[in-house]
DNA sequence: GCTTAAATGTAGTGAATACTACATTTAATG
DNA sequence: CATTAAATGTAGTATTCACTACATTTAAGC
């Protein structure tokens, strides 16, 4: 038994300094980057102190993998909280494309995070210990509705859970991540709800008629 | 007439200048985001000094601004130059989409720099006077083709282009900028030929299913 | 209550940063 | 060839950055 098991308030205390600091580090990260997020920021809102990142997570690159992991770890919870029609294969895919988009939409810190760990060429994720238990149930929600499809003779049987898997995350990712640059380029704000709306029918319209069964008879 | 104009060869060293600073710019602020780029290391990649950046394009955020608006122009530039098949919408069409997702695999710099834009929310894009203009070609492409299968019966009347351009950029333009995490996720390189191979095909079929006139009869 | 170690607070350090004041070189014009 | 201004080169400055040495506080176990 360590020292530290023994002490339950210093190690509530500890815990709670932890989790304000990777809450923050998350926050700031996602505004404004890796490089551009400064530890002394994250510190203050943490309303603690920059030496508390290093004598926890051992430097700014430390705290940057363990935001990284944390926001993929909610990714994956909430993906596991979903239920699926297990009837239905239309309901299930569209009910899937929809936390989807809207696991997006709701969680920019998700999308600038990995798109900071993108700029970087995956170097951190690929340091994580823990993002490797990540990979496999991602793919599980699409597989769901799809296996259930395919046994119906609804969905087509070529159509592959992974490419509808990177075909939902990107029409719903890139939507979130270019809002800004799309706004501009197409001259009407993305943002709003009747457009968002739209969108979210489009990519449900599309997936759908990307692994449906054509009707030739 | 300015002294400028009566100094041909000051001026033509001064473009060059500028166009290296401005192609080393492209090079860090890609690789390294705004705020991870520094100007020492574009003024040296450039072989010039950071001094004349500050001549040129005043500070640090308007060679950003040029950076980004340079991308812009090349991209505009590059699918101008693609001419489509007037006769047969759906190898128009597919034209359009490879176009498109190897624009985008062959330019990372253009994908990176929009990242850091949207990360900024934005905010230069909106500075820009000349990113206006870059903003109504851009669904020529994917209308011209589209126009010419609803004209045939071939394409859905109800599919818009701009939906549909969201839909291909959407594909190709997450693909490669998200491929880190997402070979780390999936646990196979996208960047492979066969991998990338497999999901442009993909993404023709994808926009085809979704364009195309089902067959009732 | 004394000891002890975990947890936190304070005050720095050297390096890198964006930006600038000032000096120098270049070449076009009279 | 002298002048002149554009273009470039040099040497800084103030600030912010990640990170650390050292001091202090906290509470658990004896």
């Amino acid at each position: 038994m360590t020292q530290r098991t023994r002490r339950p308030a210093h190690q509530a205390r500890a815990q709670a300094t932890q989790q304000s600091l990777l809450e923050a580090a998350i926050a700031v990260f996602s505004t404004h980057g890796l490089h551009g997020g400064s530890v002394s920021r994250i510190a203050e809102l943490a309303q603690s102190h920059d030496r508390m990142i290093y004598y926890y997570f051992g430097n700014k690159e430390g705290l940057f993998i363990a935001a990284l992991e944390e926001i993929y770890r909610r990714y994956n919870e909430a993906e596991a909280a979903v239920i699926l029609d297990t009837t239905n294969p239309t309901k299930a895919l569209t009910h899937a494309i929809e936390f989807f988009v809207r696991y997006f939409r709701d969680h920019p810190e998700f999308v600038t995070v990995l798109n900071s760990e993108n700029l970087h060429r995956g170097k951190h994720i690929s340091q994580s210990l823990l993002a490797s238990q990540f990979s496999k149930p991602a793919i599980g929600l699409v597989d769901q509705a799809l296996s259930l499809g395919k046994q119906q003779g609804l969905f087509r049987a070529e159509a592959q859970s992974r490419e509808v898997y990177l075909m939902i995350s990107a029409m719903g990712y890139f939507y979130q991540s270019n809002q800004y640059t799309l706004s501009a380029f197409l001259g009407e704000a993305l943002s709003s709800p009747k457009c968002y709306e739209h969108w979210e029918s489009f990519v449900v319209d599309a997936v759908l008629r990307t692994v449906t069964q054509s009707k030739k008879h």
